[in-house]
RNA sequence: GCGCCUGUAGCUCAAAGGAUAGAGCAGCGGACUUCUAAUCCGCAGGUUGGAGGUUCGAGUCCUCCCAGGCGUGCCA
């Protein structure tokens, strides 16, 4: 690939001119190898020289004099006119940046690699297939996802797609949490929802779920069972209610997330964890390794010795054991499973936990074992006007409506386009009118354009074969905007790396938008199909290849790529 | 109080420490007898919250201040 080949001579260059004494033998530092913002400083720029200078203690500028002389020897081999090596042109810049621009063929053969490669064209090894799991969503299973839900399955999902595109072997997981306080008050909301549809007076718990979903699934129930469950004793009634609300709360989140097209590979239920026995066990443990002790009632896990600010409550007064206690016995079955690295999505609002969840971690050996990736909440608005997403008020507007509105293309792509550390303000209102104008469209867009043009050609009879043109033909290519075309489907590679690397999958939407701006200049000023078949055969071939790298970019963030709008 | 995140065009947001801070939307003006006008071209829009500092170079890193969000449970 082109910036690996650029690097090595770049680097080359450095360890000559040393080896030469132009400059002074030091190690190759970090340099910066990037497309530079505007054209006239080349296809590519590096910092090599001011990165040396530092170290080396000359001018920037002359050591990129002396570089620059070094790369043109290199780059430019002789023959065909300078075409045949790397390297058109080599300029020293600015404070002492050098400026590269590549030769033509060279160009043209990384297009016919880009081809070749196909639907893996993106695709680095250096997961070295170990084996990630990504928990993400995770949602309490009483009811149905709301909107900020979206925003995880969205980023969890394309987050793993990355991750896969450069070498890991990765599993998507749901944590289920079907034990517990929440289940209870699930349960009794649900219980008496059913008893009042029965027309039997039932008093309303307290901190009971509100919405008006809980009414709903009480109306299955009712409808599923005749009402009789009205006269069984209480608490009969209510675990039985409880479960059947509760398996219908899961199928409907199941839904949700197939519907949206994200597939789990495990839906892990807390309950198996807690009725195995791996909670209390895990616990025991904890005491007899001395992580863990009694105090005033309680079992606290000396999460402090590692890096917490406090130590931290697995078994409240009372017998009953934490949330993160079960959590920790999940971790760690989470290690048994196999995973040589631990992703988890969590919410902001669950930052204060992370410190002792990796503390946990720790203290059972396996230090920095577990990311958490932590995204900012989306903060829903109607008409705006704040509305709190809490299935305690019930006032919240659904995942699926959002979905039925927008579209699930539109909306995956509108939660991918902000990075997850910044909070985001969701109007629904707002949200459907914009989906008008969402840039997924524009990107969706160039794609069915060029679907366009292959069916066009096809009808004029165009020769429509796969092959890569002869570079004879490839040659015709040279006018600016096909260049900038092929330079930008370059980019791809690089930036799948970077983006799964640093965990943003949104530069990946701003990216597709770049090429997709890209491709519509250059249709508006070129015909691809014309009477030189020639010309027609490159121009197909470049239309192709930008083709490949939207359907591969579209495919990471899970959005479709249809072939005519 | 302490911790994490954020503050960039009217709005929503980009910008691995790089050169003249960019897109979309909104606004104004243009381009369809030609492969899809969900497109393109042009204009306008900025003291990157403020003040110091680090260095060849700072929206980006450091310190302080201001503002907003979220945490800071024997809740989950």
């Amino acid at each position: 690939m082109i910036a690996r080949e650029l690097r090595e001579i770049i680097a080359a260059a450095i360890s000559e001119a040393a080896a030469a004494g132009e400059i002074p033998a030091v190690e190759t530092p970090d340099f910066v190898l990037e497309r530079p913002r505007h054209k006239a400083h080349g296809d590519w720029a590096t910092n090599a020289a001011l990165a040396l200078a530092g170290s080396i203690g000359r001018s920037p500028r002359d050591i990129a004099s002396i570089l620059a002389a070094r790369l043109r020897e290199k780059g430019l081999s002789p023959g065909d006119e300078g075409e045949a090596g790397t390297l058109r042109e080599v300029e020293v810049a600015g404070p002492g940046f050098i400026n590269l621009t590549l030769s033509r063929d060279r160009v043209l053969r990384e297009l016919a690699r880009v081809a070749g490669e196909g639907k893996d064209y993106g695709r680095w090894d250096f997961g070295g297939g170990r084996r990630f799991n990504v928990e993400f969503v995770s949602a309490n299973p009483v009811g149905p996802l709301h909107v900020g839900h979206g925003r995880w399955a969205a980023l969890g999902d394309a987050l793993c797609n990355l991750l896969a595109m450069v070498g890991y072997d990765v599993d998507r997981e749901f944590y289920l949490n079907d034990f517990g306080t929440q289940m209870e008050v699930f349960a009794a909301s649900v219980e008496a929802r059913y008893l009042e549809l029965s027309g039997v007076h039932a008093e309303f718990p307290a901190e009971g779920y509100h919405g008006t979903y809980v009414v709903d699934i009480a109306r299955t129930l009712l409808e599923e069972d005749g009402g009789s469950c009205t006269g069984r004793p209480g608490a009969e009634r209510r675990a039985e209610l409880g479960e059947r609300a509760y398996r219908i709360a899961l199928a409907h989140i199941k839904d949700s997330m197939e519907s949206f097209g994200v597939h789990f590979d495990t839906w892990y239920s807390e309950r198996e964890l807690q009725q195995g026995g791996a909670v209390e066990k895990e616990v025991r443990g904890l005491l007899e390794d001395g992580l863990a002790y009694e105090k005033d009632g309680a079992v606290w896990m000396a999460t402090s010795r590692f890096g917490d600010d406090k130590d931290r409550v697995l078994v409240r007064t009372g017998g009953a054991p934490t949330y993160f206690a079960a959590d920790i016995a999940y971790h760690l079955n989470k290690m048994q499973r196999g995973y040589d690295h631990l992703i988890n999505i969590w919410g902001a609002d669950h930052h204060g936990y992370v410190r002792r969840m990796q503390a946990a971690m720790e203290a059972r050996g396996h230090p920095d074992r577990l990311e958490v990736i932590l995204g900012q909440l989306v903060n829903l608005k109607r008409g705006g006007e704040p509305v709190r997403m809490s299935k305690r008020t019930g006032e919240m507007v659904t995942f699926d409506e959002l979905v039925a509105e927008v579209g699930r293309d539109a909306a995956r792509y509108l939660f991918l386009t902000r990075s997850q550390d910044t909070a985001l303000d969701f109007d629904i209102q707002l949200a459907v009118e914009e989906s008008m104008d969402n840039p997924v469209y524009y990107v969706q867009y160039a794609h069915a354009r060029i679907c366009s043009i292959l069916r066009y050609g096809m009808g004029k009879g165009v020769d429509l074969s796969e092959d890569v043109p002869a570079l004879e033909t490839l040659r015709l290519l040279a006018s600016q905007e096909e260049w900038d075309l092929a330079l930008k489907v370059f980019e791809f590679e690089e930036l799948v790396r970077d983006a799964a690397l640093d965990r943003a999958p949104h530069r990946l939407t701003r990216y597709l938008e770049e090429l997709a701006a890209t491709f519509h200049v250059f249709y508006n000023r070129h015909r691809v199909i014309s009477d030189d078949s020639g010309l027609t055969a490159a121009r197909l071939f470049l239309a192709r290849c930008v083709r490949q790298v939207l359907l591969n970019g579209l495919g990471i963030l899970g959005v479709s790529a249809p072939e005519s709008m």
